[in-house]
DNA sequence: CAATGTGAAAACTTTCACAGCC
DNA sequence: GGCTGTGAAAGTTTTCACATTG
């Protein structure tokens, strides 16, 4: 449907515009204006962002928000369910794993994976844990094509290899290290130390 | 130091760059090639950071990694001491409470809180945990200046009125909603979800 | 002579403003 | 009259290439 390259913010606002919408009613039509003010940026940009994808407006009126959603979702994936794989059920894995927006329709967490024996067999958010070693097997098996990595730092690169292995397409890594993947892999990095960092720097822009 | 107006992304690149160099030795060099390679850039673009700040390489030669460490963490204000209050000790709290980034050397979280009353009182990795209604005063005291809410969404933005009213400069917001902020106080909010829809966009690229 | 620092060019993103439509 | 969709302009970031330096 895009007719090109789309570039990448414009999909993070797409997500965006959604999570605004979805306060209001399927029948109710938001003007690109109102929609901006809701979300912190232009009318143009989100007209711009729209426009990438289709004509979902009516010109003097608005976008109403049931056929946004619609599309909106359709175009981000989310009208079909994404099935995952988390690696890694320390704090931040489990943290995750209960996570609202990580388990949501559209999202399902298929399996964990550990290498702790003691947590391998036991459930947690209705997942069984499972032996690192299988992941590449129970990957394939369940079909799944996105994996989490949230692995301390020296596991990562391995877990990924297995992830890919089993035939992921897209990874999001929580492990503050650079790991390498193929081209036809996605991988999606979030450190958050880094978002700390970039804080810590604005305080040295504004006082003592 | 900074001529003028500094990329917001230039600032994560840095931080990034620190990550990479401080697995080498005080005494070694490196070229903006190499460093490129290792975090994945251009080495254009490593230089163009850094020339932003100053004078650092040596031409002919390289960055020493030494000096370095010392001028990145200066620019980010790494050499001093950031105290942290983080609020909302729920799932994702405690496992940021223990995550080795939020607790490092520059970063200290001086101070947690939650409206639980059963968690009121208790110690969890070295803080105490008190209730809501004292972040005015806590933060205020303990001369505290960035907050990190990871609260649920309903509560977000009346605990970040109680974070700026105790003077907090910037804060960290894991809750995904939008948060008004006076413009002196800088927001930075961090969308665990939105990072998994992007994947989830890739993959509608890629095929079914 | 190898690698920095840096203008200038290219690429990309956002803003603007308005024709066209409801 | 109000609001979309969209080219064109402005602004920003990245890449390029080279003069300069140790």
């Amino acid at each position: 449907m895009p007719r090109f390259k789309i570039p990448e913010i414009t999909v993070e606002r797409l997500s965006i515009y959604l999570r605004a919408i979805k306060k209001f009613h399927h029948e109710e039509i938001l003007s690109s204006q109102r929609l901006a003010e809701l979300v912190g940026t232009s009318d143009g940009q989100v007209r711009k962002d729209l426009a990438y994808f289709g004509e979902f407006g009516v010109p003097g009126q608005g976008y109403k928000v049931g056929k946004l959603k619609g599309e909106i979702s359709h175009i981000l994936g989310l009208d079909r369910e994404q099935r995952i794989a988390l690696v890694g059920v320390g704090k931040l894995g489990s943290a995750l794993l209960a996570y609202p927006g990580f388990k949501s329709e559209e999202f399902k967490i298929k399996a964990a994976f550990d290498n702790d024996p003691s947590k391998v067999g036991r459930t947690w958010q209705g997942v069984t844990i499972q032996d690192v070693k299988k992941i590449p097997q129970v990957i394939s098996r369940e079909k799944i094509d996105l994996g989490i990595i949230t692995t301390p730092v020296p596991a990562a690169q391995q877990v990924a290899n297995k992830l890919i292995e089993g035939g992921v397409k897209g990874i999001l890594n929580f492990a503050p290290t650079r790991i390498v993947v193929p081209d036809h892999v996605k991988l999606r990095n979030v450190d958050l130390a880094i978002q700390l960092e970039g804080l810590s720097y604005f305080l040295t822009q504004v006082g003592p």
